[in-house]
RNA sequence: GUGGGUGUCGUCAAGUGGUUAAGACACAGGAUUGUGAUUCCUGCAUGCGUGGGUUCAAAUCCCACCAUCCACCCCA
């Protein structure tokens, strides 16, 4: 118990962190390109936010959320989703108050009390933007065009966007009640599951995995034939806009998102290729969550992408990552002179940019070049006690098989100039 | 929360109640005190997820727990 990790959670080791340096790196340079500015909220939050922002009704506050009492008494809430504290922090500051759009990019660790299973953890990681203060579905097209060119960029060709629109507090609450009324014959067919939604939400009835309640919910009315005409006007011009750059999509009327938050505009991008898991990347328009959680009316729109999903993907596609640096230079010595030598050299041009190392395990030479070649070092070099007396050290190229003799005194600047850099 | 699979060295893996738990890879050392391969030799689990139990005898059977994987639910 003390040697394994906490259920749900993983160490990224050594080996595999290049794979989260290269996304994160193509994802920061994505967001400086289309203009979105970095923010950091804290890992945990008053459980109030989480309850008013996500919703009350919904799995993740229900039964997902790490919620405890600090010593003062507070209740605090693990961050779930990376949304609601990016609209605290938004509101907190009044950045409403600024030039608009605000865009808001971030990298966040989540967390949820979930059974652990592919692609799901209870401590995940997220990538998000959020675009604050337009109602304009340019915004929506532009946040759904991000996503799509990053995930286009990690090489991902398995996924499909599906869109929806959930409508608002106008025209939802009609289309819940036609709903309820085609359901309402059929109640006693239902799932003890679905009964209870019935009544708390039951839009999410319609994205049942139960067969025979699929079979009930085909003939269902759907919100897109419900939406009133703001929420229709602005649907359609959500599809004229990405057709208009020539992103392709799928109308899918059953994403429902499991944050009562959205309005209008719902999106996914799915995958085949990852399990039971398919939602690599989920997002939506929020127009009332800022006044939700008391702040002034101010529209929002944004998603949430999984990196440990993300990174399922890109292996499913054969992405090939940029293999992490090598080793310049490996310092081999022999004798206690040597040794001091090697250490001294090696300080020397790390100082001066370079990637130097040395065997500290007192190896016997063989075993030094063997380890030189497993850190696939560029080149090594041999210091031993003739080459101290005589000033000049062979320096092997360990690609090409072939040594340079260098004066001692020359050889930071002879692998500088060998290396190019 | 519900259901199913799995748990033997760092990794893969044999073993299905009976002497000191195969093998491979990896790792370390050596084969005339200075160079990455190959070859050869040597070393590397008093212990088989943990704790109980059955038995003369258990990695092998039973029970519980834990971990892990997969699915449901839900979502990233």
């Amino acid at each position: 118990m003390l040697t394994a990790a906490p259920k749900g959670t993983k160490d990224i080791m050594p080996e595999e962190i290049h794979r989260w340096h290269f996304v994160e790196g193509k994802f920061r340079r994505m967001c400086e390109n289309y203009g979105y500015k970095e923010i950091r909220t804290p890992d945990f939050e008053h459980t109030e936010l989480f309850l008013r922002g996500v919703g009350g009704t919904t799995d993740i506050v229900q039964k997902e959320m790490y919620t405890f009492d600090d010593h003062g008494g507070r209740s605090i809430t693990l961050k779930p989703e990376g949304t609601s504290p990016a609209v605290r922090a938004f509101t907190e500051h009044k950045t409403f108050a600024n030039v608009q759009p605000t865009k808001l990019c971030y990298e966040t660790p989540c967390f949820r009390y979930e059974k652990p299973q592919a692609g799901r953890l209870r401590q995940f990681h997220q990538f998000g933007i959020e675009v604050f203060g337009t109602p304009d579905m340019l915004a929506d097209a532009e946040v759904i065009c991000f996503a799509k060119d990053f995930l286009d960029e990690m090489g991902i060709k398995n996924v499909q966007l599906e869109i929806n629109s959930v409508g608002c507090p106008e025209c939802r609450p009609k289309y819940r009640e036609a709903l309820k009324d085609f359901l309402r014959p059929h109640y006693d067919e239902l799932s003890e599951t679905s009964k209870t939604r019935f009544e708390t939400n039951p839009m999410r009835i319609l994205d049942t995995k139960s067969e025979f309640e699929q079979e009930l919910v085909k003939d269902a009315p759907m919100m897109v034939d419900y939406l009133c005409d703001d929420c229709r006007a602005a649907f359609e011009d959500l599809k004229a806009n990405l057709d208009a750059m020539g992103i392709e999509y799928v109308v899918n009327p059953k994403i429902v998102r499991g944050l009562d938050y959205y309005t209008k505009t719902a999106f996914e991008f799915v995958s085949t290729g990852i399990g039971a898991q398919s939602t690599v990347c989920g997002g939506g328009r929020y127009d009332h969550l800022v006044e939700e959680i008391g702040g002034p009316e101010v529209p929002g729109v944004g998603f949430g992408l999984g990196i440990e999903r993300l990174l399922l993907l890109m292996d499913e596609n054969g992405f090939q990552f940029p293999e992490p640096e090598p080793v310049d230079v490996f310092i081999a010595v022999m004798g206690d002179e040597a040794k001091r030598e090697g250490l001294r050299l090696m300080h020397e041009m790390r100082l001066s940019g370079l990637h130097a190392e040395m065997d500290i395990l007192s190896r016997k030479v063989k075993g030094q070049f063997k380890y030189a070649a497993r850190l696939n070092s560029r080149f090594t070099v041999m210091i031993g006690e003739d080459e101290i007396k005589g000033g000049v050290v062979q320096l092997k190229d360990m690609d090409a098989h072939e040594q340079h003799e260098v004066p001692l005194s020359q050889l930071k600047e002879k692998v500088t100039e060998l290396l190019g850099k």
